[in-house]
Parts: C-alpha cells; sequence; structure tokens
DNA sequence: ACCATATGCATCAAGCTAGAACTATTCAAG
DNA sequence: CTTGAATAGTTCTAGCTTGATGCATATGGT
C-alpha cells in the first residue's frame, strides 16, 4: 500500500506541526518551573545542558542555537554569579564554562523541578525508548 | 525490569533534548527556504498553516504561540499584502485571516519548497506513522 | 618558518516571542 | 434588560535568536 505523494506531503507537515507543538510544550514547562528561581526559560536550559565544564560552542550544540545566543545567555548567568569563563587548558582562543557553587546548587534545584509534571510523562517508559530511537534516526543526519 | 528513577529522568531530559533539537531543524529548514521566497521563518510557518481561513486564535493555536505573537506576524504579512483582515461573520471581536491571490500563490510555492529535502525523510512512512502516534499520545493531554 | 584558511568567541542589528495590560464584544445569570 | 465574567484581538516591554562582522588564535600546506 504506497501513499499518493501529495498525501504524504501533508502528513510529513502535519508531523512537522507536532513535533514543534510538543517542543513548544517543553519550552513552556522550563519556562514555567524556571521563573520560580527567577530564571528565565533560555538560562534554565543552560543551566540543564551544563552537565559539566564545556566550552561555549559545545554549550550551543547541547541547546541546539547558535554560538552568538549561547554567549548572550552565558552573558547573563555570569552576572548572577552562576557560571564562570575559565581559560581553555588548550585553546587560548576557546573558554571553558564552569558552574560556581551557586550555580551547581541552583541546577540541582532545577533538575528536580523539572522533573515534575514533564510533558513526556504521558508515555510509558517503553514508548519514550521508541520515541528516542526514531528521533534519533532523524536528528543525526551528516 | 523496572529502571530506577533517577536513570528514567536523566533518559527524559535527552529525549526533551532530542525534541528540541527535531523541532529546532525543522525551523532551520523552513528558514531557508522561506528567504528565498523573502519570507522569514515566522511568517513562512503562518502561511503554512493558513489552510484556510480562520481566526488569529485559531492560526496562533496551529503555530504553537500566543495570540499577541500571531498578531504580530500577521501584521506582516498584511503589510505585504498577503493576507487579509476580514470582520468575522458572527463575531465582531474575531477577525477572520483570508489569504489574497497573492497569498494563495506565494503558499503554494512555499509547500512545494517545504517538501523538498525535509527533516523526517530520514523516516520510512511506517515510522512516521508510529512517530505520529506517540507525539499525539504527548501532545493531547488536558 | 610562513601564510592561507578555519575555528572560537564576542558584538551588533533585525526580527521573533511570551506575558501583562487594555479595549471591545460576547455570554450567562439574575 | 443589566451586570459581571469570559473571550478576541491589539499594544507594549523585556528578553530570546539568528546571521553578519570582526578579532584572536589554531592548523595545515609549502
Amino acid at each position: 500500500m504506497t501513499t499518493p505523494p501529495q498525501a504524504q506531503a501533508i502528513a510529513e507537515r502535519e508531523l512537522c506541526g507536532l513535533v514543534n507543538g510538543l517542543a513548544a510544550q517543553i519550552s513552556d514547562h522550563v519556562r514555567r518551573r524556571a521563573v520560580t528561581l527567577g530564571l528565565t526559560a533560555a538560562q534554565a536550559t543552560a543551566l540543564r545542558e551544563l552537565t559539566g565544564p564545556m566550552t561555549t560552542r559545545d554549550l550551543a550544540e547541547r541547546m541546539s542555537c547558535e554560538p552568538s545566543n549561547a554567549t548572550f545567555v552565558i552573558d547573563k548567568l555570569e552576572k548572577q554569579g552562576l557560571v564562570e569563563r575559565h581559560p581553555h587548558p588548550t585553546d587560548r582562543r576557546a573558554k571553558l564554562l564552569v558552574l560556581t557553587d551557586d550555580g551547581v546548587a541552583l541546577r540541582e534545584r532545577l533538575l528536580g523541578l523539572l522533573t515534575q509534571e514533564s510533558p513526556l510523562a504521558g508515555l510509558t517508559a517503553e514508548q519514550q525508548r521508541t520515541l528516542q530511537e526514531l528521533l534519533e534516526k532523524t536528528v543525526a543526519r551528516p
């Protein structure tokens, strides 16, 4: 049973809408939790992705945004004393982003909040695995 | 085999990152195609979702954004002569967004461009259906 | 060693986005 | 009918995001 190309195109557009919708829902979830900690959604996302010391470029990659945007967000976090820019040990162009003690503590609180009422809670662990596999197939395209 | 809650939380965060990443990829795809038509990504998304006459609220819903944002984007499309705001037949508060002839024509060209090299092309029709079902389960939460 | 090219980050302009505040209109309860 | 609450749309502000540009540093070819 082959699907006509036009119907296929429509289905693909709907799928885009669904992905977009879920992303918006996740972003909303982050935003609502973040404000209770005095953070914006972007700042919270950066904090969430700072799993350890990394370069600005690496963070931008994890945030799925441009490096210039990561610079902007890191500026804010730095002003709040949550992150510091350290010199990179081997590359003098790069900077290592390192959480301060305050940053680590706030990140812990944030992660705790984010696991509550996650938009993905409607799926079983099995379904989440399936979803993850499908998304990885799509995202990892050279 | 039950997963410990902490590992579950980490998996969920990774999943959020993947959803976000795919959404960013789709947004990028739209942006690259849109500029060739003199449109921004947001304008193109609005044009894509204007499948027929609808209210500002409906469009915002389809775009997964706030009505105030839809107003902003429609302003731009209206200035370009692609959309008109007509009075709603039964509700004098609401407005019906209607594509002009130019709008219809440009939308056709846009849809043609968007189906090329879609970020979802890596999945088979079968996988796309599975993905759609999973996303619908997640998005449609009262 | 030298130089062309690429990379990492910052800065800026232009445009997007959410949320609060406001007006006009609708709807429902009395 | 009147009034109070809810809804549709707009405006405004603060903050996010990209892409272009510039500067410093790395890297590879000769």
